[in-house]
DNA sequence: ACATCACATGTTATGATATAACGTTCGAGG
DNA sequence: CCTCGAACGTTATATCATAACATGTGATGT
């Protein structure tokens, strides 16, 4: 699988390496990876995009897995929890991570046109940021990078 | 005054000085710098944290400029599209630009306990997700950075 | 076996954030 | 003084997320 996401590859691979990895990981933490859960993370492989809750939730009902949204979010609170999926900021969207059981910074390239995402990976201190908050005490432990612009399709058309 | 934020400093300073600067800039630019955008952009200096939308709108009805979401929006959008008020993603909230007029990315360092934020500078493309980006084509418009963790005055009690 | 406890789920209701749409006002420039 | 664009007032609604409480279920200790 890339690293980048913009260019082909085969999908239905990451599908059931990821699935299989996250099975593997829940059994060795203990972790329960319910119907809903496991449908939720393959839902946001297979689509491979940025999802909102309530479309996830829309494929879960026609399927019989639960309609109130709060299935939905306890599946992706778990699957957030446990860094299987991203959570999206500024899209209020979700979306399968593509490193998993990295430990990661992970850093997100948004199109504004097409809404694609792609995933990539950054430095925890890479600059003045982890200076700055060092120096003033404040303790980082989470850090979320969203950059937008133009995916290569979306740049090429616009051009 | 300071740049990151969790210090002591002279408050009324800040917000005559920015205040200033925004009148100053409108002008140069011809934007309108009308009552309820220089208001809601006070609000945000005089309370120095991030606020939310609906809680600035409780400011500005109680002062008659208005009760509607859309006021606080609009004035919002103006704000945010100028730089001079950023949008804290995570939080669905707003605060104040420390930095008016240079041109930057924008970093927050967000208190989980407190909520207090402060704003840091960053680096444009300090590691690998500028260079992986340019790698597969994406056009980097605009990058936003959100850090979560302790600020030191919670990081002390909680230790 | 069975009590019990933690965890997951089902369901109803509501809270919180944000925008669409449409008519009106107001000031700058022709 | 007309016209045009930007801002504003207002109503309604879309979108995202969680509180609260009842129910089921599987592991564990006795």
């Amino acid at each position: 699988m890339d690293s980048i996401g913009f260019q082909q590859h085969d999908h239905s691979h990451c599908i059931a390496e990821a699935i299989a990895a996250a099975e593997e990981r829940c059994k060795a933490e203990k972790l329960q990876f319910t119907p809903a859960r496991r449908r939720v993370l393959e839902i946001l492989l297979e689509q491979h995009r940025a999802m909102g809750a309530y479309e996830i939730l829309e494929i879960l009902a026609a399927e019989g897995l639960g309609s109130q949204p709060p299935v939905v979010y306890r599946a992706l609170d778990f699957l957030v929890g446990h860094g299987f999926v991203h959570r999206i900021e500024r899209m209020n969207a979700y979306t399968a991570c593509t490193h998993p059981g990295e430990d990661h910074v992970p850093a997100f390239l948004i199109c504004r046109l097409c809404k694609a995402v792609a995933e990539a990976e950054t430095v925890l201190d890479g600059g003045r940021l982890g200076k700055a908050a060092h120096e003033t005490g404040f303790v980082i432990e989470k850090i979320v990078v969203e950059a937008e612009g133009l995916c290569p399709a979306c740049a090429e058309t616009a051009a």
